[in-house]
RNA sequence: GGUGGAAUGGCCGAGUGGUCAAUGGCAACAGACUGUAAAUCUGUCGACGGGAGUCUACCAUGGUUCAAAUCCAUGUUCCACCA
């Protein structure tokens, strides 16, 4: 179980083409990741997220402990069961709302004094804490509980989140291995470290000491430009095992997930697809549109005439912006749907290319073609 | 026919002598969103000008006043009630 199979390297650039076993089945890799905080898709029913070929979709282990609670996943069975999903969960350890949530919370290397963002109450987030939640959702890949750092970040507020992150790595497989099923849950070590070299390399080697059965990549996409954070991949990717999985956290904007699999990343996961989507903005293989614009009134084509997604095959950009402007749900669902679709895709594509060994030109080719006005220092 | 009330920027609606080109909301237009406190948030929103500013504006016309969306007169339209 849990054995990661390298089928195919790119042998100009880091890309990678392999296979992760897992509980509820093979991961092909590369791949994109929907996230499911809640034990939902937002906008999206389990049965169309396999339509899309979603592979494995996330669960976070902060929401879903503070709703519906420990007991009642406990009771229904796990997450899956849960939700009604039975192909493979990652979850969040709760890390991230560190981060995201950081002026709730009071951070010591014992624990993180968190307050409830719904109603205030206080909780207790620790490594244990998230082992033993991410035990009872029952996913497939747990992530260590780590610190991730904001950007900017001095080097030492960046050093003091690695060093933490170590600790709780520690904690985490500590705890983990003494009470969770590691015969039906791998979890994964985080690295961090920032933008900076140093951090980032040490980071790496601390995590990577402790041996787990796949590494993520933290604390990148939280506002840095896209240059840094390519560099720190090219760095990670001649540091990182190759026969072990790699995750870059949070990241879908469709330009990194190309340049991330160039970069020897393995795994991607982002809200980008499923918020924007429920924002009205779409990704194309032309680039990024925003479907609220009045120049899609009267625009009758489909969203994106290479897309193979039920939205683009189905619904004039007329209608999608009628849905967008009335805020009709189903808008949500049509933008989501193809957002989603669309990264998956990207991964399935690039997955493709890498095996034919012509990785190297879909690179070039996208990029080529992908226009983003917000985005052109890339 | 009588009595009372109301007319404000695309819409709704505040404002009752100067600090009003006029609060709010909606609509519209534009933008943002990267391990989800997000079906959210931000900006613009009379015209011209880079700007200082100028012009046109609160039903119409006339008036009072240094000054009117705000006061007065007449008219028009609408609403309510009574016949």
């Amino acid at each position: 179980m849990f054995e990661f199979k390298l089928i195919a390297e790119c042998k100009t650039t880091g890309a990678r083409a392999g296979e992760f076993i897992t509980p509820h089945g093979v991961i092909k890799t590369p791949v994109f990741m929907p996230v499911g905080t809640l034990a939902t898709v937002k906008a999206m029913s389990p049965r169309e997220l396999v339509e899309i070929n979603s592979q494995i979709i996330l669960g976070n282990t902060y929401h879903l402990y503070l709703r519906p609670g420990n007991e009642i996943i406990s009771k229904a069975g796990g997450l899956h069961e849960f939700m009604h999903w039975d192909k493979p969960i990652l979850t969040d350890s709760g890390g991230f709302q560190v981060f995201s949530l950081a002026r709730l919370q009071k951070i010591t290397d014992e624990n993180v004094m968190c307050r409830s963002h719904i109603d205030g109450s206080q909780l207790i987030m620790s490594p244990e804490w998230s082992m033993t939640t991410q035990g009872i959702l029952g996913s497939d890949i747990a992530m260590c509980f780590d610190q991730c750092c904001e950007y900017p970040a001095t080097h030492d507020k960046a050093e003091e989140a690695v060093r933490r992150t170590t600790l709780w790595a520690k904690r985490s497989k500590n705890f983990f291995m003494n009470n969770n099923d590691s015969s039906r849950q791998a979890l994964f070590g985080i690295i961090q470290g920032s933008v900076y070299d140093d951090l980032r390399e040490r980071s790496a080697d601390e995590i990577i000491n402790l041996d787990f059965p796949g590494y993520a990549i933290g604390g990148l996409s939280v506002g840095e430009s896209h240059a840094a954070m390519y560099h720190s991949l090219e760095l990670l990717n001649n540091i990182m095992p190759k026969d072990k999985p790699r995750y870059l956290m949070g990241v879908g904007y469709p330009l990194n997930l190309v340049e991330g699999i160039a970069r020897g990343v393995d795994m991607f996961d982002c809200v980008l697809p499923t918020r924007n989507g429920r924002n009205a903005t779409v990704f194309t293989s032309k680039g990024r549109l925003n479907m609220r614009g009045k120049i899609y009134a009267e625009d009758f084509s489909p969203l994106d005439d290479e897309c193979d997604c039920y939205t683009c095959k189905n619904f004039t950009r007329a209608y999608l912006r009628h849905l967008a402007m009335t805020g009709e749900i189903l808008g949500a669902r049509l933008f989501s749907w193809h957002n989603l679709r669309f990264s998956i895709r990207i991964a399935e594509q690039a997955r493709e290319a890498i095996i034919n060994g012509t990785f190297p030109k879909f690179l070039e080719d996208f990029n080529a073609k992908f226009h983003d006005d917000n985005h052109s220092e890339d």
